[in-house]
RNA sequence: GGGCCCGUGGCGAAACCGGCAGACGCGGCGGACUUAAAAUCCGCUCUGGAGCAAUCCAGGUGGGGGUUCGAGUCCCCCCGGGCCCA
């Protein structure tokens, strides 16, 4: 028996698939012109959907990635066939540390790397067909994109956020301000590098007595991007910072070499100024509202207030300087019994430098040295609180009493003011401290009867706190809050956890800053005519090993030290020797913004051209039109979505750091009025991971796949690890190289072909779940669509199967199927939509299958039929409609019209619902479709079986679901 | 320790607002075709029970309780798994 000629076969899907990619390509198929372009059409709506862009890797594609990307095709090639102008591209993530690696190891650059491993990502999304406009491909590396990132950092850098009205603003305004005296001479309150205390009661000079460094240094402080000395883990052998997370017991997760903490002047922004914006508008957002809720915990929003403590015997550098914590609880303050501040509190530093009366000065050096090597995560773990008094008095505002000042590592510089007032009796931390310290503890809260724990954080009436006796935690805090204000001592303050964004890297791959230094240290920005900075070539990228931090590119000398004229700095003398900002930007960059390139990537004068840039970003809210927009100035919230992009999918992993960056950037540039959204994603979703089956031993170890055998059977299998004869369960787990449970797309497209492995993803469950990846069941995808095609193609002559005229209940079920698939594309519910279309395929075949010469769907049906199946499968549904003559005569499947249902198609006249009695299914009746109550019930007990079971009993109710069912209640 | 999410056949899952639990697919079992196997086609496939049969009865959505005419779905407690924060 030989095959017939014109079966769906893998050889023969291939052979499509390639054939249509080419001609789709050729054609320019899934090109979207701008507004302006030739085939800009501005009377279509908008769709904008976005992938997050991957990081080639060397390794090529993954099956993870290919989920997320056929979600979103299937959406657009939806949205175009109903008539959208749909932007749906795709881009490289492709500066970071890989292949820099690769570089240190091997001496090639890592552009050469990265580019191979993109042409690989290329080739590989290409075979899958998805309908990317591949012209606004781009990658971060790419010259001309990079250029714009260090634009907006210098954007961002010549900016300060003006509190008043809530918003960034030009530096030079801040300038103007200060000169004229409209704003008076202070450092930023609320800058995080001066303690985000503020600075109380400091002295004011009008801005003409100033020094330039001390203005300098005014203006800076209000800059959303700073430089300031942070803390880090170096690690000299690297030659690089760590993140906290590549730092385990203080050696490097790679390699193990030590880590040491570190200050080191690092680029910061000052995202914290955006604190309450990033979360009041999380609200506006169609995001998952896990999502939602991290960047809020993240951000970390707690009101409370700032209470003042005056010193007594303190160092004469904080004369008439308050000691200045930020609590959640003011309503305890009769209960601090004492005071912390963190080792890096400059009230330390004071001390030190002129140690008061009884103080143990060597016993405080020793134990801030001892502090400084251990991380935030060390300090805040449970463990022995240690720390050392300061020999310093405060004054307790509420008591009027002293109250003596510690420093212990348990307390952060970062969080608050870095100092806090400690009530052991409401505070668990507070309350270790001063039992091993033998400090007092005072209750100001009433404790529940037989408290027998230490410290009450619970709710209660207020004790030992005079006028706060006897009310409740609120009401306390409130009295407590007005009183500090009243008497100065304090006010309301809200304060938020999330810290400013360190921007800053030692590594080479990576944006280069648009920042250079003169000979007095003063940092300059680079004009924008001088962009982009480019990475100069190196000899080597082995990390210089040093005590002293040095980033990477202070290797390349000749690069680093040139004069402000050769670097572009206009505010200086072209002859001034300047030195360049050598850190380079971290891997966050490039995706703060890419989402704005892709509108118009093309673009030579500015990061996006403000017509393409309102076209795809501003979305009118229902019954709004784009022109009624464009009659506004301002953001008008009433008629426009907040967000540009109208569907973006990615992991949940990027749930926090991402999102939250790219927010905070695309908001400054809202402000500045670069862009016209303030926020750049409105829908988002998480696709779930594709896991992989994995093998476990009864001490929870792994083994890899190729280690064990079923020796039971399919039914009851008995997974045994084959070396030892040992038996392992079967679990889910993460795909990994060492566990050999890696599935490569390359190689199911091999043997199914690009059309299965989409459909197969799609099909496995809610595209939201992870799930595991089964080799067997993508089988049943593929006789989907092998069905599909002997329905469509008789196999023997490859000629379309055309029955002369439409069965009535065919024709209902293929109105219903339509309808299913749109509405459950709309609610990226691809699963069911699949299912239904299943459904359609198994009752459009005849039993038995479908004899040659066989036909069961008109020349109209099929047409419909494989447009539904278009966006899931795209080559093989333009490959029978070409068949059909349709290609030749209409043009590509892709842009043809979704099909049209009638809604009478979708009822019954006549339906059959089940009659239950005390809520069990006893019979059923069929009534018209439209019966109501009455009728129902009727039927119901009119029905014979009904009549039986009901013989000898009275029915005490019946209750009736008009459409549904009826339920007697009877005994 | 706190917060969030999830537990449905042998497996992936479906079930819209509280209304016939298990659609659809995988696997399995039986049969047809075949010298044979693969492929293909047909039938069965939650569990237990009754019947020659079409069917019928009982139980069933991790466990226990509650609300309701009616609960996979809502509420409370417990068990198990996952994610995030600390």
């Amino acid at each position: 028996m030989t095959e017939p000629s014109h079966r769906y076969t893998a050889a023969f899907a291939g052979t499509i698939e390639t054939t249509w990619q080419a001609r789709w390509e050729e054609a320019g198929v899934f090109s979207q012109p701008n507004p302006g372009e030739d085939g800009w059409d501005g009377t279509r709506p908008k769709f904008y959907c976005l992938d997050m862009f991957p990081y080639p890797s060397g390794a090529g594609l993954h099956v993870g990635h290919p989920e997320g990307y056929t979600a979103t095709d299937i959406v657009c090639r939806y949205k175009k066939m109903n008539g959208y102008n749909v932007l749906h591209p795709m881009g490289w993530d492709a500066f970071g540390l890989p292949a820099e690696q690769y570089a240190i190891q091997t001496g090639v650059h890592p552009a050469e790397t990265t580019r191979k491993a993109i042409d690989n990502f290329r080739r590989q999304l290409k075979r899958f067909g998805f309908c990317y406009d591949w012209s606004r491909e781009f990658g971060t590396i790419d010259e001309d994109y990079y250029k714009w990132t260090q634009w907006i950092f210098l954007k961002i850098y010549h900016a300060w956020y003006d509190p008043e009205i809530a918003r960034a603003r030009p530096i030079e305004e801040l300038v103007e301000e200060l000169e004229t005296g409209e704003r008076p001479a202070i450092f930023n309150p609320d800058a995080a590098e001066y303690g985000a205390a503020g600075a109380p009661g400091r002295e004011e000079f009008p801005w003409s007595q100033l020094d330039e460094e001390t203005r300098r240094a005014i203006v800076d402080s209000y800059r959303l991007a700073y430089v300031a000395e942070q803390t880090v883990n170096w690690c000299p052998k690297l030659g690089t910072a760590l993140a906290n997370e590549e730092v385990i017991d203080g050696r490097s997760e790679r390699g193990g070499f030590p880590v040491f903490r570190k200050p080191l002047r690092q680029w910061q922004f000052r995202i914290t100024a955006y604190a309450e914006r990033l979360l009041d508008d999380l609200k506006n957002l169609d995001w998952p509202s896990s999502t939602r809720t991290q960047q809020a915990e993240w951000i970390g929003r707690s009101e409370g207030a700032h209470v003042d403590f005056f010193l007594k015997d303190g160092p004469s550098a904080h004369e008439g300087l308050p000691l200045r914590v930020f609590t959640t609880r003011p309503d305890t303050l009769f209960g601090a019994t004492f005071m912390v501040v963190a080792p890096e509190h400059p009230l330390v530093g004071a001390v030190l430098e002129e140690p008061c009366p009884g103080c143990d000065r060597r016993q405080i050096r020793a134990y801030v040295d001892h502090a400084k090597n251990l991380s935030d995560v060390e300090r805040q773990e449970n463990k022995e609180k240690t720390g050392v008094p300061l020999g310093v008095q405060a004054i307790n505002p509420a008591t009027g009493k002293p109250i003596p000042v510690w420093t212990a590592d348990y307390v952060l510089m970062g969080y608050g003011t870095g100092a806090i007032m400690a009530v052991p009796g409401q505070d668990e931390r507070d309350w270790e401290f001063a039992e091993k310290f033998g400090l007092p503890i005072i209750r100001t809260v009433q404790p529940p009867e037989g408290w027998d724990g230490k410290a009450y954080t619970g709710g209660g009436p207020a004790m030992n706190s005079g006028f706060l006796d006897g009310m409740g935690i609120v009401e306390a805090k409130s009295a407590m809050t007005d009183w500090l204000e009243q008497e100065g001592k304090g006010r309301r303050k809200v304060n938020y956890k999330l810290r400013d964004w360190l921007f800053s890297r030692q590594r080479y791959w990576g944006e280069p800053f648009p920042v250079v230094y003169d000979e007095r240290g003063f940092h300059f920005g680079v004009d924008e005519s001088a962009l982009p900075v480019r990475l100069p070539p190196m000899k080597d990228y082995e990390p210089e090993e040093s005590d002293e931090p040095q980033p990477l590119l202070a290797k390349a000398h000749d690069w680093v030290r040139t004069t402000a004229g050769e670097a572009g700095v206009s505010a200086l003398p072209a002859d001034a020797p300047v030195r360049r900002e050598t850190n380079t930007m971290p891997g966050w960059a490039g995706s703060c913004w890419y989402f704005l390139r892709y509108c118009d990537p093309k673009n030579g004068e500015r990061f996006v051209g403000r017509e393409a840039e309102r076209a795809w970003m501003l979305t009118p809210k229902p019954g709004v039109s784009r022109a009624q927009l464009d009659e506004f100035g301002d953001f008008p919230v009433e008629y426009a979505g907040v967000g540009g992009v109208d569907l973006y999918v990615g992991g949940s992993e990027h749930a926090v750091l991402h999102l939250l960056y790219a927010r905070f950037w695309h908001k400054v540039l809202f402000d500045l009025g670069e862009v016209s959204t303030p926020e750049p994603f409105q829908k988002l979703f998480h696709q779930g991971l594709i896991l992989s089956h994995a093998y476990q031993r009864a001490d929870r170890s792994l083994v890899p796949m190729d280690q064990v055998e079923n020796r039971g059977t399919e039914d009851n299998p008995e997974y045994v690890e084959t070396a030892t004869g040992g038996r392992v369960t079967q679990i889910v787990a993460k795909m990994s190289k060492s566990l050999k449970n890696v599935v490569n797309p390359d190689d199911v497209i091999a043997d199914y072909g690009a059309d299965t492995f989409r459909l197969y993803e799609m099909y496995m469950g809610p595209l939201e779940a992870s799930k595991p990846w089964d080799t067997r069941a993508i089988e049943g995808m593929f006789r989907f669509l092998r069905d599909v095609w002997r329905l469509c193609i008789d196999e023997g002559t490859g000629e379309p199967r055309i029955a002369p005229e439409a069965d009535d209940a065919i024709e209902k079920l293929l109105h219903r199927t339509i309808a299913k698939v749109g509405q459950d594309i709309e609610k990226l519910a691809f699963n069911t939509a699949i299912a239904a279309m299943i459904e359609f395929k198994n009752a459009a075949t005849p039993k038995g299958g479908l004899e040659s010469g066989g036909a069961s769907l008109t020349a109209d049906q099929m047409g419909r039929l494989v447009r539904i199946l278009a966006p899931f499968a795209p080559h093989l549904a333009e490959e029978v409609w070409s068949r059909l003559g349709r290609f030749e005569a209409e043009g590509t499947i892709a842009t043809a019209a979704w099909p049209t249902f009638d809604e009478a198609m979708l009822v019954d006249d006549e339906i059959e619902v089940p009659v239950q009695i005390l809520g069990k299914v006893r019979g059923k009746v069929t009534v018209p479709a439209d019966a109501d109550e009455k009728a129902m019930e009727e039927a119901a007990l009119g029905d014979e079986r009904i009549k039986a079971l009901l013989e000898g009993k009275t029915v005490r109710k019946v209750i009736v679901v008009p459409g549904r069912l009826v339920n007697i209640v009877a005994n």
